[in-house]
This record gives structure tokens, C-alpha cells and sequence, in this order.
DNA sequence: GCCGTTTTCGGCCCGACTGTTTTCAGTCG
């Protein structure tokens, strides 16, 4: 269910759209932009505030309250409409092909008449496109090509994906003579559950080389960009990959430019011209001097702190008031990896797990966790063929194991699957028998707002029930979020101290990052579990750890980050602290 | 269209690269 935030927002970010395909004025435009993301984010409900309160949130003056009262009134924005009217939505699409921006799509629809991505591919094989101000052969190809990418859609990829080419990428640069430093940055650094492209950069007085190596890597399929300080690939599977050069002095400034968020960024600009400063890639300069005079540019926290800011985490960079937040002193201490005590969700061979009880145990106690609950499936997923006798029997292995463990506590847990009407497997009574309960929803993916959230609000309210696991049961790229009134559910959360669980495997990250800060701010607590189904699976933590992150939690707000008994009193259904 | 620790008017982040043009517009990040 969308909230009214989001869909006025994207209401606002197609007003920007469109008024940059009409040729309106860029500043406006970006306006339209800056004020599309601020109410996305707003915490208060647009739909409960006034004129009054809707020009309390960033960005938004005058003009585009009255538009979002407008909305709010109608369901639409009048200006939205009149513009649709005026430029079909396949000429919007049109700017999605890359390559192709506003003022090209607006040139093909006013000179040839073409409205929609199949029509633009059929003018420029019919040669319409010949003799276009503007449009060469090259830009033909350009766009050919562009279009044939946005079929093969998918185009962003899980970040271990991304994780995995950045490590290889960066290995192989940091080998070449002459590289001082390569790390991957962009979204990446920030952890966004999924990347577009790779950007790499590297620190070097002498470029050459580098970018000799980075065209010839193995997993290069063509040279999009080739240049002294940038340069840019596409590898054999479609990632775009980027590779700046910069030169070493200028490494922290270079490696703030390149982590953005490019809203993050304009911001910080913002401030560093506000303070007669100018603030690139290569450094912090006094925009007055006439010689520019170099100011910082050794450390990103230099930048910052030139800029009368805290060093900002990556995680946190995305405009969404993390700079305020910087400014008051009020950034949160970000939940780490080093932070979490324990995992209270993982599998063995006893269900759909690949290894044995003794394998992920002494793996858990490899990770130095001092907590670790065994929480396989319960009997209603028929397939994973639980029985009661099975988990008992479990029960008194993970019993005899724990003698020879000293250093670790072992918890008898179970994934509990939530039916379609929010009951679980096991009575109270069995239920009473473990440690800890997780409950997830395995099936039923498709009901409606008010079933999903009833049927959420029930696994809630179950005592035995202490975290929901995968909470929207997404599969990135391939299956949707359940359609909940997660504002009821976090309601319901925070009142019968269940938490919610940030699962960490790459294609779940559930809860997502927006809805845990949602969450955070109704008291609602949280764990950050691997959901192992293998000895490997321990390395996805550091996905959920970022997504935790990007939710802005500390490890006050994550059970498992918690003492061995502060957290049994949490189980125990003592009241959250 | 928004905003203000110089401003209620006059600014608004900045640079790299491509492609199409003979000095620059468009796109991207």
C-alpha cells in the first residue's frame, strides 16, 4: 500500500520530469526534485497535514504546499494532469534509455512525432533520425544500443554481486605499480541493497597504467569512456563499472565525491559555497582567492570538519537528514558487526539447512558470537518434514553440544511459518519449550492491505512469537513486498515487544532500510540474523549490518547486540527498556 | 520554486566525457 507520501511525492518528481522535457526552467526542475524527496521521507503523514504543516518540510514553500493540498483534496496534482496532457507518458519513458535525456526526447516527439521507446527504435531504423539537429550516427547507435539494455532489464544487481566484482576489481588495481590506494565507492560504500554501477577509485600520480590494466581485466566486455582521470567499462554480465584516477593528495576529497549520494553531495557543496568555499574531487578551495588557494583534501574527515561537520557514514548519505543531524550532534552511533552478540535465526540438515548441527555451531563460535539460536522449521511447511519428536530430539542434542562449547550460549529457537490467517505451528504449551520463536511468512504473498496487516497484527500478539522474521517476505527483483498497513504492524511491535527481524541475505534484506527507520521511530526493536541455511551464509551479515545502518540503528535498538540476559528478559516478555 | 549566520532578491554544485560541431550542448554521476 503506498502512503500518500510516496505517491505525492512521485506525483511531484514527475511534475519535475515532465517540466524538464517542456524546457522549463532548471532550477525549478530541480526544486521540484529536491522537494519530491523531502516528502517521501517526512515522517508526519502528508495526508494529516495542513498548508501550515506541509511548508514545514524541507524544500517545500509556498507553491508546492498548495499542490500537495491539492493532492490531498483529489488524489492527483492539476498541473501533473495538464502536463500528461500536453507530453505522452512513452516521451517521460523516452529519458530512461541512456544516453537519452529531456532535451533529446523532446526533439524526437516534437520533430518526428515519437512517444514511446518501440516507436524511437523504429524511427532510427526507418533513418528518420538522419538530419536531426543534434543526432548523429554515433547518437543512433548510442541509442540502439540503450534501448537493447533496457530490455535485458534487471539492470541492477544484488549488492554481494557488486561486492564480489568491486573486491575483484580493486585487488587487481591495487597490484598495478604506481596505485597508492583503490577502494570501491558509490553505492557500494553505502550499502544500497542493490547497485546500478561500480565506482572505483584509485589514487595515483602516474594513471597511465592504471587505466591500461583496468580495460584489460578479464571481466571487461567493452570501454564505454576512456580517458587520463576517468573511465568507464561495461563487464561481460552489463554492470557499468567506473574508474576514477585521482591523485593522491586529493584522496579524501575524491573519495567524499564519489561515495555521494549525488544528493548528499549537493548539499555539502551547498554549504561549502555558503561559506565562500568550493568543494570538488580534488579538494576544498577558497572560492575567493584568485589562485583558488587548496584548503583540505587529504581526508574525508578533514572535508568535514573544514565544513563544521562530524565525519558523516556512508550509510547515512543519502540527504535524508543526516546533515541536520551532523549539525545538532544527533547522528547516531551506527549498530556495527563488532556490535552484534548473537544471531537468533539459523538452519541445519534437520530441515532445509545444508549443514549439520556441530558445522553451524562451531562456525557461530568462529564468528566470536556469544549467543547463537538453532531456530529450524516447524511443521506446517510439509515439505521440511518437522516433526515434534524431531525438534525434542534436537532439543537434547543442542544440550549435549553446549558442554562443549563453554564460550557460547546455545538457544533452542524455531521458524514458526504464519499461517493466512496470522496463527502458527505448535500450541502454547510446545511453544513454551523454546528459547526463542521466530515467526515468518513462508506463503500467500498476494493478500489484501487489511488481511496482510491482520494477519501480521495476530503473529504479533502470540507471546510465544518474539521476532517476525523476513518481515515483508520480499524477494528483491522477483517477488513483492506483502501489501501491510506497516505503520499498524509497528504499532503493534512496539506494544507486545515483538521485534522485527533484518534478515541479511542478499535477495531478502527484510526489513528494508525505509521501513526500519519507519519502525525505529514507533520504539520498535530489532535483529539483525544471518537466517544461515549453511556455513557461508555468516558472511551476508555485513548486508544486514549496512541496511541496519541505512535505518539509522544503534545497537540499542538491536536485541541481539544486547547481553545474553538482557536479552532472555526481552524473550522473557518483560516490557522493551 | 526555494531559501537566508552577508541576501526577502539573486542566487541555486561541479567536472568529465561524448558527439556534433567549429566553440558547445547534452548527458551523466
Amino acid at each position: 500500500m503506498a502512503r500518500a507520501n510516496d505517491e505525492a511525492a512521485e506525483l511531484v518528481q514527475e511534475l519535475a520530469d515532465l517540466l524538464s522535457i517542456t524546457g522549463g526552467e532548471a532550477f525549478k526542475v530541480r526544486a521540484y526534485e529536491k522537494a519530491a524527496r523531502a516528502i517521501a521521507g517526512h515522517p508526519e503523514d502528508i495526508a494529516a497535514l495542513d498548508l501550515e504543516g506541509l511548508r514545514r518540510i524541507p524544500n517545500v514553500g509556498a507553491a508546492i504546499a498548495k499542490k500537495i493540498a491539492d493532492y490531498n483534496a483529489t488524489g492527483t496534482i492539476r498541473q501533473v494532469e495538464e502536463l500528461r496532457a500536453e507530453i505522452p507518458a512513452g516521451v517521460r519513458a523516452l529519458t530512461s534509455i541512456p544516453t537519452l535525456g529531456p532535451k533529446k526526447a523532446m526533439a524526437v516527439y516534437e520533430e518526428l512525432g515519437v512517444s514511446s521507446v518501440p516507436e524511437l527504435a523504429r524511427a532510427i531504423e526507418d533513418g528518420r533520425l538522419r538530419g536531426l539537429r543534434g543526432f548523429g550516427a554515433k547518437t543512433e547507435e548510442n541509442i540502439l544500443r540503450g534501448i537493447e539494455l533496457m530490455r535485458r532489464a534487471g539492470d541492477r544487481v544484488l549488492v554481494d554481486t557488486a561486492m564480489g566484482l568491486a573486491s575483484d576489481i580493486v585487488a587487481a588495481l591495487s597490484r598495478v605499480d604506481g596505485c597508492r590506494r583503490c577502494v570501491y565507492a558509490g553505492s557500494l560504500r553505502r550499502m544500497r541493497e542493490t547497485i546500478g554501477d561500480l565506482d572505483v577509485l584509485a589514487a595515483s600520480d602516474d594513471p597511465g597504467p592504471i587505466m591500461a590494466a583496468f580495460t584489460a581485466l578479464p571481466q571487461v566486455a567493452e570501454v564505454i569512456a576512456r580517458g587520463d582521470k576517468k573511465t568507464s567499462v561495461r563487464t561481460v554480465k552489463g554492470l557499468q563499472v567506473d574508474l576514477r584516477v585521482v591523485p593522491p593528495e586529493a584522496w579524501g576529497a575524491a573519495l567524499q565525491y564519489f561515495t555521494g549520494s549525488r544528493q548528499h553531495n549537493v548539499r555539502i557543496r551547498e554549504r561549502a559555497v555558503r561559506a565562500g568555499l568550493k568543494l570538488s574531487e580534488y579538494g576544498l578551495f577558497s572560492a575567493s582567492e584568485e589562485d583558488g588557494g587548496l584548503i583540505v583534501s587529504a581526508t574525508e574527515e578533514e572535508v568535514y570538519a573544514r565544513l563544521g561537520l562530524p565525519w558523516i557514514p556512508p550509510t547515512l548519505r543519502e540527504d535524508s537528514g543526516e546533515i541536520e543531524a551532523a549539525l545538532d550532534g544527533t547522528l547516531p552511533r551506527l549498530v556495527t558487526e563488532e556490535d552484534l552478540r548473537g544471531d537468533l535465526h539459523s538452519h541445519t540438515d534437520l530441515t532445509d539447512g545444508t549443514a549439520s548441527l556441530e558445522d553451524m555451531v562451531a562456525a557461530a563460535e568462529a564468528r566470536g558470537l556469544e549467543y547463537f539460536a538453532i531456530t529450524d522449521h516447524a511443521p506446517d511447511l510439509f515439505m521440511q518434514r518437522m516433526t515434534d519428536e524431531k525438534a525434542l530430539a534436537q532439543r537434547e542434542a543442542i544440550r549435549a553440544l553446549q558442554a562443549r562449547h563453554p564460550g557460547m550460549t546455545l538457544l533452542h529457537g524455531t521458524e514458526l511459518n504464519i499461517g493466512p490467517d496470522g496463527g502458527v505451528d505448535w500450541d502454547a504449551d510446545f511453544l513454551a519449550g523454546f528459547d526463542v520463536c521466530v515467526a515468518s511468512v513462508h506463503s500467500h504473498f498476494t493478500q489484501t492491505t487489511a488481511e496482510a496487516t491482520r494477519r501480521l497484527l495476530r503473529a504479533c500478539e502470540n507471546p510465544h512469537v518474539h521476532v517476525i522474521g523476513h518481515p515483508t517476505a520480499r524477494l528483491i527483483g522477483r517477488r513483492a513486498p506483502l501489501d501491510a498497513d506497516w505503520d499498524e504492524v509497528f504499532r503493534a511491535c512496539a506494544r507486545t515487544g515483538t521485534a522485527l527481524e533484518i534478515d541479511c541475505f542478499p535477495d531478502r534484506l527484510d526489513l528494508p532500510a525505509d521501513l526500519i527507520r519507519r519502525a525505529r521511530r514507533f520504539g520498535v526493536k530489532f535483529a539483525i540474523d544471518s537466517d544461515a541455511h549453511a556455513v557461508g551464509h555468516f558472511r551476508n551479515v555485513r548486508y544486514g549490518v549496512g541496511t541496519a545502518q541505512r535505518g539509522w540503528l544503534t545497537p540499542e535498538d538491536v536485541i541481539n547486540a544486547w547481553p545474553l540476559d538482557r536479552l532472555r528478559a526481552f524473550l522473557g516478555g518483560e516490557t522493551p527498556a
